[in-house]
DNA sequence: CCTATGTATCGACATCGGTCAATGTATCCG
DNA sequence: CGGATACATTGACCGATGTCGATACATAGG
């Protein structure tokens, strides 16, 4: 996972087709209610980082949903997920968050 | 359509469940490369306003794809839609893209 | 009027994606 | 070892959605 930006901001620049599928891609992974109040819990948790144990009751929704969920995050840069012993810990990564949010980033 | 902020920063704070669908409906909309494409092609137009007419050939998808992805970026507040004549002319809306971004906002 | 043009709507189709039960895997403990 | 716990994977279901052809509507221009 690198962590540069893949696109101009949305409203300085006409994007490219190319630009548009990785944005696309890049935000259909917040568009959803349950990875955004996974991806909120962690990010807020005041230890900085959440064992996944807590986050399937939090979230109410089954085991294997929540998995699917952190893992998409994971995968899309926005989780890091550390496994110590048969716990998964998982801690957010704001430069990530960073990067979507220059991509939406207003005209001067 | 109201220009109120929708939920806290998603790094700032936990998100409710109500939050967090509302959240995910608006990054909904930006999650498809059409209509990234489109929200780009308006908000970078010289005029400031573009005419449907030309959107239609530039995104290269037929004439009720393109008008389905302008209605729904209407209808997300992010673009205005202004009939003149038998042309449709859009705007985009800065500050309705500045609200999501500011739910990206990382904390200090 | 009549035709051409820009746009919206409708209907249908295919694909994608969120969800869960069942199952597999790994770790800890007694 | 054997049971319990945390997590991942699989497979299936189903609703949501992007897409287009056909069609309807409105406006402009002869």
């Amino acid at each position: 996972m690198d962590l540069e930006a893949c696109c101009e901001p949305v409203l300085e620049t006409a994007l490219t087709e190319r630009e548009a599928d990785e944005l696309a891609r890049a935000f259909k992974v917040l568009a959803d209610p349950a990875r955004l109040r996974l991806l909120s819990l962690v990010a807020n948790a005041p230890a900085g980082e959440v064992c996944g144990c807590e986050l399937v009751p939090t979230l109410g929704k089954s085991q294997p949903t929540v998995s699917h969920h952190l893992s998409t995050l994971v995968d899309a840069g926005l989780l890091t997920r550390e496994q110590r012993g048969k716990w998964a810990w998982f801690r957010a990564v704001p430069e990530r968050v960073a990067l979507l949010r220059d991509a939406l980033a207003v005209r001067a």
